[in-house]
DNA sequence: GTTTTAGTACTCGGATAGGCCGTGTCCGAGTGCATCTGG
DNA sequence: CCAGATGCACTCGGACACGGCCTATCCGAGTACTAAAAC
């Protein structure tokens, strides 16, 4: 019997699903407004998701003073600036790190193969650098604000209707 | 005594060092010309790798069409086209698998602010989607000749001392 | 009635387990070469 | 000497373990509100 299906390892080079979570969390914070907090129960409540988990990724953003957190009744979390100066790559940046996806393990120096120890970069480094820095503009040039702005025009009703069910 | 050195969950999102393995490999398959084959267990050697494991990479990559294999005796891979044609996207597509680094999950269909079941594309992965295409437009844009005239201007000696260690 | 004070419920915060996927390894199928043998 | 058959060594190819990181959860520290009690 032929092996027809046999499908390769593919599925590498995934992003934590968090960074999902953490924008549409902040898109409620925004729309929110900064008078009140939204708990992270509630806002794991209102998407069906694990509250503890959330928790931790709304912490994650707090350590990159994007939100700021407050304890206690009537405490959680909101928005610590303006939805315009919050832009995609920070929220990533908070969630998955500032580290890149390519990291250069320098192989070209291992081995008999070895190249001289010089101060010159990888080549395979550098070209894949390239591509991360426009990955990075792309998300930096999007913020929340812009985000807030699609959804006003491709599901006018979201906002207020996240508003309303927050306000119980 | 206070926990100064505290580091976040920072180190999502990684590449696969197969990524980088196979690019290096690709170039040493190119300077040795379609003439001869190169083992995996000699490209291993060069760089001081698994040679096993260094196997399955190029087992991907012999599947995407990049290279292509011979077995028995003087056997070995070799690139399957011309190394203009060959871009840097294509291996890590390859290595990485075609899916996107960022997978809509759809929570805000989920739980009681689950919006209506239209059509309308999630604006976070539209922006996310946006990121991820200049990102790979970018990586579309490096071809493995490209890299090549690089070595040649950082590291002229590089190609031909491959070859050499290589022919052997 | 006002002020103080204790209690309580609720929130974040970090430390702690489980599951999945990348990393690494192994052995079998297939091939080309070299050698040996017969003409 | 030459042609054919045989054995062998070498290669890729896929199947099998191990470990690290993401996912998920729990309990403790801290705070604001509430309510009772004393003045």
């Amino acid at each position: 019997m032929p092996k027809l299906f046999w499908m390769s390892s593919i599925q590498n080079m995934r992003m934590s699903e968090g960074v999902e979570w953490a924008v549409h969390c902040c898109l409620n914070l925004a729309w929110t407004g900064p008078d009140r907090a939204l708990t992270a129960t509630r806002l794991a409540a209102y998407y069906d998701l694990p509250a503890a988990y959330l928790n931790k990724q709304l912490q994650a953003l707090a350590r990159a003073g994007i939100v700021t957190s407050t304890p206690g009744p009537r405490g959680g979390f909101r928005l610590a600036r303006p939805a315009a100066s919050i832009t995609l790559a920070d929220l990533v940046t908070a969630i998955e790190g500032p580290e890149p996806a390519f990291r250069c393990a320098e192989i070209r120096r291992r081995g008999p193969g070895a190249t001289a120890v010089d101060d010159t970069r990888c080549a395979v480094d550098q070209a894949m650098g390239r591509a991360e820095l426009a990955w990075r503009r792309e998300l930096a040039g999007q913020a929340l604000s812009d985000l807030m702005a699609t959804v006003d025009r491709t599901a006018p009703d979201a906002p207020e209707r996240a508003r309303r069910w927050f306000a119980t």
